[in-house]
DNA sequence: TATTGTTATACTCTATAACTATA
DNA sequence: TATAGTTATAGAGTATAACAATA
């Protein structure tokens, strides 16, 4: 028996408390843009984390690898497993730095280019799909109110 | 040497590729406050989960396991190791069902309502700090637009 | 037969320490 | 001595299968 009585408890309602919160929002709507995001990706071969280093990389040319886990904010180790599989795939080399001969200047193959194309192609139009029914002037007073929530946030760093 | 020529990349646009998409400027808000959340409710020896949990329990006495999980969104049995905490610290209890032995019905104990108190202050203070400098009306218009980008990414289940 | 709570398990993400080769 | 990349590892968070008790 799947009755649902016995408890008087609305599952609409119940997470009331929650509600309250601005952060419970913000949390929730960046769950469902990344979970939606991860399926766009999919077709790819490719994860959020992947698909964003190979933005990066084919943006900033021979950028090293370092600089590339500072700007996604990952651990140098974490960033390794993350790079090699790009360059198992062939969409990325690491080449030699002959100044600096302990890094690597990352950059993207033809097949790199050929794959991101397609892919950021499927990203962009998942962009204005959940943008759908928002102005330009809504979309920029959302990207504003973040960002004034994040500088609220900064100071508290000691 | 720590020198960053050699490459010339200015890490303050390198990302500027992502920054296009509304989901980037989501997620990194999303980020800042759960963790500052996360820091906010260390005091209480509570993560967000846990705190979580426990608000729900509070404002829903009775509230089952399973319902809890369906409310929260986690799978019952990481629910499990999530009550366990909070039962062995003596926060919430887990009551027999008449009416269904195989249910436990949760309920907070006095100290857990005492530890919900503060931390809830506390959580109610850094929802204010994160909004300052906004209005309630502008409050408002984030959570709305957060309403229409989830309501947009809804239909793709099939 | 189905459901509640549970155990065991596995897979991803993330974080830290320590190594190597170069500087 | 310090840095770039790497390895190994450990800790969260999350997901599924299978079990015992009960419906």
């Amino acid at each position: 028996m799947s009755e649902p009585a016995a408890q008087a408890i609305h599952l609409e309602t119940t997470d009331a408390v929650l509600q309250r919160f601005v952060g419970y929002h913000i949390k929730r709507t960046s769950n469902a843009i990344l979970s939606d995001l991860a399926r766009v990706l999919k077709p790819f071969d490719l994860r959020i984390t992947t698909y964003s280093a190979l933005a990066l990389i084919i943006e900033n040319p021979g950028l090293r690898q370092s600089q590339l886990a500072q700007v996604m904010d990952v651990e140098r180790p974490n960033l390794v497993v993350l790079v090699d599989a790009l360059e198992q795939r062939d969409l990325i080399v690491r080449d030699r730095v002959a100044s600096d001969r302990r890094a690597y200047a990352l950059r993207a193959t033809p097949e790199g280019h050929t794959v991101y194309a397609a892919a950021h192609d499927a990203v962009v139009a998942q962009d204005r799909r959940l943008l759908h029914g928002l102005t330009d002037e809504q979309r920029q007073t959302l990207i504003d109110l973040a960002a004034v929530i994040r500088s609220n946030l900064e100071p508290p760093k000691p």
